[in-house]
DNA sequence: CTGTGTGAATCAATTCACAGCT
DNA sequence: AGCTGTGAATTGATTCACACAG
């Protein structure tokens, strides 16, 4: 059980899988599940999963497993979920729309708190239901209600701009959808979401597969 | 020099990187980039930088450092961009639209091959300039002129039933945006973009921030 | 002298294996 | 008897430090 600092990137992202499974297997009307049943679900190892989970106590009952709904209150509370988070798109052209009116949002308890750009010819328009605002009046809105999360949804461009936009408005978390490695003071979480570069990955192995085969044949 | 299969993936996730970052170098008319340099500029520490390209061999001059376009055309090599790879994109929702459009796609050599949809009121209409074909006919497209790799963004309770079909047709490299795991066999290629995910990561560590900080006010 | 290429050393994450509860 | 929780062992990735080429 160690300090929330030292807790390993890929458990993090492995408690979001968690979470998951959990809501689906609650749906379903199971009450206990095992380490060995959760990784099935996952992909992963039941050695894993109670590791994972031993960073941050010990939920599970010897001999019985884990108590569906405790445990997902508490993977809730340790991902900070348990009021929903409030989050603002910073971009409203194709991309930023589409994430604006995306279901899956609202349905894991994140809400949309507004969204923001800075071409006049948008601000004001509505998109899904909600009016585009100034880009400049973010920190103003922060002051009043705070917002945890930005995503940043503009052109490569105005990536790094807009970014210190955001964060001179107080926002200190920033979900990063541009291919641009922002330059920002070290407190500011931030999160990559590049899909040229997973593109890119893909091709590698392609190409790789192919050489392997090359080889093999020839 | 390892062969290609035991690549640790985060090195190949780096040579995305310096691909980039390359580009960009030689936009600006240099010749020469020594891994300091090529460090400061991705982030990440000198050595890392010769340790991922000593994988694949020796590109640098000792004393003088990496030629810029020469390392660039062996990235290009290495990733597999030499020609366009030729990618589609299965649904056409707000999500697939906007991928459809995005201008990075085009300018990093990927091309938009089609686009598909198993809905007959989107089928035959125009997006992007491109006309929405049924993905019932994926199979007999990619037989015709294949596609490298499929773009996977319809709703999520569509997602495994429309992943088996893009395998069926053929295809063996899939970058998938829906929050689902997908069961697929084992020869497919699959990379997963969840932005739910990665918002409850930054959700985890706002948290724990928090928590950290409560317990050292009080 | 400068900066690469690379074994050796360190650091981190995963897996193993089993003691200990229920 | 069954399954968790966890140190110990292992595997994997990063960093170090230095021999070597230009």
């Amino acid at each position: 059980m160690r300090r929330a600092r030292e807790i390993p990137g890929p458990t993090i992202e492995r408690l979001c899988k968690y979470h998951r499974v959990l809501a689906r297997a609650r749906r379903q009307g199971m009450s206990y599940i095992s380490s060995a049943a959760l990784a099935h679900l996952t992909g992963l190892s039941p050695a894993q999963v109670r590791k994972d989970f031993s960073y941050f106590g010990s939920f599970g009952r010897r001999g019985v497993g884990y108590e569906v709904h405790q445990l997902l209150s508490t993977l809730k509370r340790l991902l900070g979920l348990e009021r929903g988070r409030r989050v603002a798109i910073v971009g409203v052209g194709h991309l930023g729309s589409a994430l604006a009116g995306y279901p899956g949002l609202h349905s894991r308890g994140f809400q949309v708190a507004g969204l923001y750009d800075n071409n006049p010819a948008r601000i004001g328009h509505l998109v899904h239901g909600m009016r585009v605002r100034d880009v400049a009046s973010l920190a103003a809105d922060h002051a009043a209600v705070p917002i945890d999360i930005a995503v940043l949804t503009v052109p490569e461009g105005a990536a790094q701009a807009a970014a210190e936009q955001v964060v001179n408005a107080g926002i200190t978390a920033l979900l990063n959808f541009t291919p641009v490695a922002l330059r920002l003071p070290p407190h500011v979480l931030v999160r990559d979401i590049d899909m040229t570069a997973e593109l890119e990955y893909l091709s590698f192995c392609l190409s790789a597969r192919a050489r392997a085969q090359d080889e093999q044949g020839g």
